[in-house]
DNA sequence: GTAATTAAAGACTTCATGAATCCATGATAA
DNA sequence: TTATCATGGATTCATGAAGTCTTTAATTAC
């Protein structure tokens, strides 16, 4: 049970826009020279998280990527969803209702996570890699 | 990032293993034809759960698995590190000390969901199982 | 003591998914 | 209209989960 390689490119990376923002927009070749990462991948995570509404795109010369208004809101939990999806960490194939103590316990395990994931906010981050490299 | 197969066999296992504690232990093949799985596959689960503690078995014919003593501590958390391991679930290739924020936000948010499941025990489980088949 | 029963362990196969690359397409500003 | 940049699909590769088979070891029943 791990949280995938692509969320900490894409943790990282909004480590990168918080710094710069709200000024010029980075591309991925920029971030992935950054981060020391392929750019062919590292446009994946950025292109889902640019659909789920947390930064936005621009083609074309002096394009890239740039946090979207109220950036200040964004939380990881928004960051992890967006790459990991919104899925439960526990489903078992039948389904036996409501009363199933062993799913209402995971679950709820999980939603304690994902409140304080939920409240901890990527502007935090701002000032994180400074001197880091 | 789902917990395993494995985890959800573990928990269903102990599941029945409370409903019949403390009388005569059951065996593999007993546990798999309940839970509908492959005997060999399960039999893997059960000896984790051994090497970590939390049940007992028994060679030999009405041998079997049956909870060890003080099995009402057992928690859900218990029964998870059994199988899936203790890894944290966020680790970057990289280490840049200890006061690297985004490692501290997970880390600390996956103790929140421990501490949960630390608290719940397996012992609530009991008659989880009745009609169910 | 022997045979039946049961757990434990290792080798092995299969399969799904993450990780990564390559290339073609589309959008935008200079 | 060209250079720049994002988007998307197809494809490869590696890894680990999921499951099977077979052998060995331990214990009880007779
Ligand atoms: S008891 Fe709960 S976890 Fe188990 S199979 Fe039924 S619904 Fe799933
Ligand atoms: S900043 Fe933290 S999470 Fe990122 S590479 Fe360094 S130690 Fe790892």
């Amino acid at each position: 049970m791990k949280y995938s390689q692509a969320t900490d490119y894409a943790l990282h990376a909004m480590c990168y826009l918080v710094a710069t923002a709200p000024d010029n927009p980075l591309s991925v070749q920029q971030l992935a020279e950054k981060l020391g990462v392929s750019q062919t991948y590292l446009s994946k995570m950025l292109t889902k998280l640019v659909k789920a509404g947390l930064i936005q795109s621009m083609s074309g010369a002096n394009g890239g990527y740039r946090l979207r208004r109220n950036w200040e809101d964004i939380s990881f939990l928004d960051v992890i969803h967006a790459i990991e999806g919104t899925a439960s960490l526990f489903e078992c194939g039948l389904d036996h209702g409501s009363e199933c103590l062993i799913q209402q316990i995971v679950t709820e395990a999980e939603h304690q996570m994902e409140q304080y994931l939920k409240n901890k906010k990527i502007h935090e981050l701002a000032g994180q890699f400074m001197g880091m490299d």
